[in-house]
DNA sequence: GGGGGGTCATTCGTGTGCAAATGATCCGGT
DNA sequence: ACCGGATCATTTGCACACGAATGACCCCCC
């Protein structure tokens, strides 16, 4: 590193840089990918023995919860979009883990319903969903975990 | 909805349930892949101009702040592993705002230095940047915006 | 009772994201 | 001088994620 490379701080560059400096690290946008990304990697790792994704998961767990759902209701209500959640079902009809049926009222849209072995599977993944939620959240005391889904919610 | 379906809550279900429901919306990676989304988002309308991705904007400022890295590090450097952070620099380098370089002492690495037109992007996207965090923190107030910040830093 | 605007599901293209495998290269220890 | 473990970059395969386009279908309003 060259004396070049290492300006002293503050000096002129304020004048450019009027706001503070621009730190990638810090800004939320980096931080909620990094957060997501280690989220990912406990899930993953916790549920690889019932091989599902987080998106997975959370589509099966829905359409358990629901009973019966729309394609494109389920992938607005876990916040996927269409092109999205087709291949998320796909997977899990692959699976049988839910069942396609036709709707007589409209043509159009294709049910979902859960199947047994959908509703047995998202019982026992619940159980580790619990974990994956306490893993994700370990480095944090009681109330800031508290605090922290409250602002993730609250953003939106 | 039938009576069925909507139980008294804390009665039977306790039993089964020792740990109180689980509402898949309200678990931390629902919420972090919804945040992170919205950002995305708001990323990805606000930087169109400049046709700058999240990960190649950090990949971009990160070269730009060293001026000279080998791919690998910077991947460790702004979180992307080798498989992902290859493809980024890849478009960047068809697009001519950085460069390889031959790094002699070490025949293995590609070391990456910005070019004067990566240089200028850069300077340009940083406002945008600075406008999609404000963007993105909207919803909170200040306060809970530098909890937010901390809060995510410290999950690692 | 027809027509037009909206919705549903699907497909395509592009861009992350990661595990795993590969080939080239480096380096420490013998 | 060499060899074996480690690192670098790349490729392949799979899974999100979304914009845009498409064809089928719904429903309301004229």
């Amino acid at each position: 590193m060259s004396q070049a490379d290492v300006p002293q701080p503050g000096v002129e560059r304020r004048a450019q840089e009027p706001l503070g400096p621009y730190v990638v690290e810090d800004q939320v946008g980096f931080l909620l990918r990094r957060a997501h990304q280690r989220h990912a990697a406990i899930f993953l790792e916790t549920m690889a023995r019932h091989d599902l994704t987080p998106t997975q998961f959370t589509a099966l767990i829905k359409t358990v919860e629901l009973g019966r759902v729309t394609q494109n209701l389920l992938g607005r209500l876990v916040a996927m979009d269409p092109a999205t959640i087709q291949g998320v079902v796909r997977r899990l009809v692959d699976r049988a883990l839910i069942a396609r049926a036709l709707d007589p009222m409209d043509r159009r849209t294709t049910v979902l319903i859960p199947t047994d072995a959908g509703f047995a599977l998202a019982a026992k993944a619940v159980v580790a969903a619990r974990a994956i939620t306490a893993a994700t959240l370990a480095p944090l005391d009681p109330e800031e975990r508290t605090q922290l889904t409250a602002l993730l919610r609250k953003l939106g």
